[in-house]
RNA sequence: GGUGACGUGACCGAGUGGCUAGGUAGAGGUCUGCAAAACCUCCUACAGCGGUUCGAAUCCGCUCGUCACCUCCA
């Protein structure tokens, strides 16, 4: 496979040239959604980049399995020893079956994934789904002396496992300066034997809904097994790339990378970890806790507090891709404008491309070596962009780049005379191919239906007004090639869809 | 307190030693019945102060400011 992209690897610190453990399979895990809430817009961030990433691997000829597990248990809320995760909190206030909510918010959350452009993972597991494989893999942990049961909870023995291991080595931190940052006010604290150590399993209080059997108690998993259970039954033991949210980072996916280390004692489950940044409002970061969020209801058909309009789902994500997915980005009104400003822009440029045509009878130049390297040079850039770590923000200035060249060709066609035909339908397929398979952009039909026949009806009125009936039959029958009749009624002009 | 980022023109955002992206906004022009779009031109910035260097937005140091993680979070 001839390409030249390279990520950047959390755990090494720098940029990697990819290469697949075995191509041209690609293995892509990313931690998906807690579906006991709506998202909002931080939440979209990974699912767009990760999108890009997986249609562009596709685009260089990779077979990519894409996994995004959907978390519908497990994750706690408050304080731990309430032993009550967030689904089953939301339900009972709710009066509602867990697993009716995290249905119901896992259809809105796909809904608005589809809406963002976002392909749909090949495998969406879900972690109650995969309790077996959770208890499996703790039985193996414990097993190999990583983990300890109290009181029918399961912990994970950090101290013990960095005495083999490097417990840290993703987030860069040590384990003697996590302990003393550690607040020992936490609650539930008690059961564990460092403040370090995680749940792998807890026993459920009699309170809790959601529970499971396993060898230690009637439970449910603890936050981060899921993943390193999921992405190890559908990726493997090692696989290529894992992503997530830079909040993630610590303590997720280090707990995840001591899991799969505990385990099965050799690999970081995956080669490359990939962080995307956080977006931010006024700076600061957009979260639940803060209650700076912008839901996708609000954010699409108006009312967040923080914005004056509603903005489409591709302009959102034409703003999210004019950033690379390692910086952080901050929302605005002034931001998202001129991000839809250009979102069209580009859109545009797409219904130019079959219009860029030499007229007939003009002669093609004979030298057309220069500009056809300039163009193709445009094209290259595009592509350096993306493989420079996936940098969607330069990959867009290329294709500005390169649309201003068609620009300057639609504006007069006979110019294209100067490139040849095979140098211009490159650059052509190359844009379109960009544009709409890799960074995902379509476009938004902006214009209302019937809005354009109300105002042809005028028309059509009008016509009949001044008895120009070659224009009044013209109308109608465009219309009905349409699959629409016009109807002259008393009250007035009126249509309907024909019943042909 | 520990760890890690970051501070680029009116706004958003690339760039990590010389070639000084891109979008939006603004100014002028071409085109045009008017307009829009498009094209051309202009506005040329790197928090501050030192240092390294022939040369720094880019490397080093200090100062100021902002943020993130350390607790559920994308």
């Amino acid at each position: 496979m001839q390409h030249a992209l390279s990520l950047y690897n959390t755990l090494t610190r720098r940029k990697e040239a990819f290469e697949p453990l075995h191509p041209p399979f690609v293995g892509v895990y990313l931690c998906g959604p807690t579906v006991y809430n709506d998202a909002h817009l931080g939440n979209a961030r990974g699912p767009v980049v990760f999108d890009v990433l997986v249609r562009y691997l596709r685009h260089l000829g990779y077979t990519v399995r894409y996994v995004r597990n959907i978390t519908d248990v497990g994750h706690l809320e408050g304080d731990a020893d309430e032993g009550e995760d967030k689904i089953s909190k939301r339900a009972r206030a709710a009066q509602l079956e867990p697993m009716q909510v995290a249905e119901y918010y896992a259809n809105r959350y796909h809904n608005h994934m589809e809406a963002l452009g976002c392909l749909p993972p090949d495998i969406e597991p879900r972690a109650s789904g995969h309790i077996t494989e959770q208890i499996g893999m703790i039985e193996e942990i414990l097993a190999n002396g990583f983990a300890y049961e109290v009181n029918g909870s399961v912990y994970f023995d950090v101290p013990r496992y960095n005495e083999q291991h490097n417990y840290g080595k993703l987030s860069n931190r040590v384990t003697e300066e996590l302990l003393a940052g550690t607040r020992d006010n936490l609650a539930g604290q008690d059961e564990k034997r460092s403040p370090l150590d995680f749940a792998l399993w807890k026993k459920a209080s009699e309170a809790h809904l959601m529970r499971w059997p396993s060898p230690w108690s009637e439970g449910f998993p603890g936050w981060h097994l899921e993943c390193s259970a999921m992405s190890r039954k559908y990726l493997g033991q090692t696989f290529d790339i894992h992503g997530g949210g830079l909040d993630l980072m610590f303590p997720h996916h280090e707990c995840e990378i001591a899991q799969s280390q505990a385990s099965h004692s050799h690999s970081d489950e995956a080669r490359v970890w990939m962080h995307n940044n956080m977006i931010t409002v006024n700076g600061q970061k957009m979260s639940k806790s803060l209650g700076n969020f912008i839901t996708f209801n609000d954010l699409f058909k108006g009312g967040a507090s923080a914005l004056s309009q509603p903005y489409s789902p591709m302009t959102v994500r034409f703003f999210l891709l004019q950033a690379q997915y390692r910086s952080p980005i901050d929302v605005s009104d002034e931001a998202l404008q001129a991000a839809r400003k250009g979102y069209r822009k580009l859109m545009n440029g797409l219904r130019l491309l079959d219009k860029l045509q030499l007229p007939e009878g003009t002669e093609r130049a004979v030298d057309t070596e220069k500009a056809d390297a300039e163009l193709r040079k445009l094209v290259a850039d595009c592509f350096a962009g993306l493989n420079d770590d996936l940098n969607t923000a330069r990959a867009i200035a290329g294709l500005f780049n390169l649309l201003r060249k068609f620009n300057g060709f639609g504006a007069n066609l006979a110019t294209l005379a100067n490139v040849s035909a095979a140098a211009l339908q490159e650059a052509t397929q190359a844009y379109r191919t960009l544009v709409t398979d890799v960074l995902g952009l379509v476009d938004e039909p902006r214009a209302n239906a019937e809005d354009l026949l109300s105002l042809t009806l005028t028309f059509y009125q009008e016509a009949k007004a001044t008895k120009a009936y070659d224009k009044v039959d013209q109308i109608r029958a465009a219309l009905k090639e349409q699959g629409i009749v016009v109807k002259d009624t008393k009250a007035g002009v009126d249509w309907a869809y024909s019943e042909e």
